[in-house]
DNA sequence: TTGAAAGCGGTACCAA
DNA sequence: TTGGTACCGCTTTCAA
């Protein structure tokens, strides 16, 4: 790997000038410039990012720290994410939490040993100490509006809407999952669907999920179909939870959507793959990691910021879990 | 952020003593010692990997570059390799090149100005170019055994898999899907499927994929079923296109596996959602990341390999998409 | 318009 | 057992 003091001998000029014409600011004369611009091709030269990190206190990075990636709505997300910084220059330095706090803090304290520039965090931590006092901007990312600076989805109103989808199609006894309480917008979307549902006093019930598993929705699915029988509708926390309730529902021999109706929340990629294909409510997952992205990008930047709560809305996607209007 | 200097400091020290008692390397009196950790606790320091990887001319980082984390084949297999990089410390610098060679550059020269120590590739490259005269290892994954280390899982073995499947479970007149050229595991796939079906004297037909996406399985399976109305077994790709012309024939009204048995490839996490589930081949998808990262390390420590190619088996997956044997 | 040199925050060699 | 210091590769100030 060649350095920029080769570059500068074999130019016959100084660092000086070399870095002077990598940055393009100073004086440089003309030719000068171009022989140092051969020298750099000819050396095939590429400035060394650490150096100049370590001098000007910060690098190109930015963390992303998610739950996990293997959790299909996060990949979009990060997606997202990725395109809109690539687009500005900048860099992912990534790792999943895996719902461990020290994991988390381990990877925000490598993070900023790396003079990374900024963070955006999808974590469910219970605990905001993590990111207390960082030297660094940080985006959160679908965890609602508490922190400084947050993305997320309107969760209430797509509780809101699952739940009179599910009445304008005809249920009537309805059942509700409740995602675990640290997972800020599954507990929105839980208060949004039981909101409409007191208001239009129609019948429910509530079944509290331990996680947003497959395994843990097939587990609730099973008490959900012993206990309620009755039931003939179900407002599932994600979609994810929502495939495992519709497996069940189908290995019971129910038929769906005409027993029960099943609505689900995310819009993952998977939903419309299903059989039958999930109606859900749609987050605009991809967009979450874009405007996060270009929101971290302009503190980054200390541009001014009008706005550092940006709530996206969400949609209701009518597929085939779910019956026609009534 | 507190730098080493202060804490030399504050404990009266030199910082070449504070080194020893941060690296746990030298000569360091108890006492001594003692009072760096303090000095240490008090400012909350963390010592700058920066200024560390300037010095050592490597750092803890390895690349990761995949083709798009948005396909669901590669989440897993990301955190294969994340998980086995974290228990030995190392972190993830990661980007998308979306099958762009530009991008796949543009990745690989960052991640060399940043001091990264090794770099894992699963993209679909026909150009080994970018990878020549790189200063760090390499292990590519999930691309045959061509390059100088390799993990991969035996594709040729899960093509033959895959047809005297479907010949056993008693489909006669089988279509073929074959995948892009420049994919190299997916042609394996094919081969391996071609040997089978040629011994085996069966009807066959072959169909070209120009992608490895739902859209263009969509496309091609109304191809197929056009075309080839007395198509009794398809052998799809991957389990993206196989789950395309399952909902393909599905709104034709065929009946499935009866009138048409289907077998995918990969065992993505979906396949076993859609209905009816897929049966597939599959590969072990998170332990090839694993795998790859096991290796990448060894190459980093200079330990022996005694394996450069890694090839994982695969196994025949019996789900709902094809029949009993007979 | 150019170059010399200090400094970013560590590590490691050598001398004390 | 400890400290002084050169050095990693770059940027930037200051003087020439």
């Amino acid at each position: 790997m060649a350095t920029i003091k080769q570059v500068a001998e074999r130019a016959g000029v100084s660092v000086a000038t070399v870095s002077r014409v990598l940055n393009d600011n100073g004086y440089v004369q003309l030719d000068t410039r171009k022989k140092v611009e051969e020298a750099i091709d000819q050396l095939g030269y590429i400035p060394n990012e650490v150096a100049r990190s370590l001098y000007k206190k910060e690098s190109r990075f930015i963390g992303l720290l998610l739950p996990d990636i293997t959790n299909p709505f996060f990949p979009e997300m990060a997606r997202g994410v990725e395109d809109e910084l690539q687009e500005e220059g900048f860099y992912l330095l990534f790792g999943n939490s895996d719902e461990s706090l020290e994991r988390e803090l381990k990877y925000i304290q490598t993070f900023v040993q790396n003079n990374v520039v900024g963070l955006i965090s999808a974590t469910n931590l219970a605990d905001k100490a993590n990111y207390d006092n960082l030297p660094i901007p940080t985006v959160f990312l679908d965890r609602g509006s508490q922190s400084e600076y947050s993305v997320y989805s309107d969760g209430v109103e797509g509780g809101r809407i699952a739940a009179s989808e599910m009445i304008k199609r005809g249920s009537r006894k309805i059942t509700v999952l409740k995602g675990p309480a640290h997972v800020m917008p599954v507990q929105e979307r839980f208060q949004g669907t039981i909101e409409v549902l007191v208001q239009a006093n129609v019948d429910f019930q509530v079944i509290s999920l331990e996680s947003l598993s497959f395994q843990e929705g097939m587990r609730r699915a099973y008490e959900i179909f012993e206990k309620f029988p009755e039931t003939d509708g179900i407002i599932a926390s994600n979609d994810t939870t929502a495939t495992a309730i519709l497996h069940e529902a189908l290995s019971r021999g129910k038929s769906i959507p005409d027993e029960v109706q099943i609505i689900g929340f995310d819009d993952i990629q998977q939903s419309s793959l299903v059989f039958p294909s999930l109606s859900t409510i749609r987050q605009p997952i991809y967009d979450m990691g874009r405007e996060a992205a270009k929101l971290l990008i302009k503190l980054i930047k200390k541009q001014a910021v009008e706005q550092p709560h940006i709530k996206l809305d969400v949609s209701y996607v009518n597929r085939n879990t779910t019956r026609k209007v009534k």
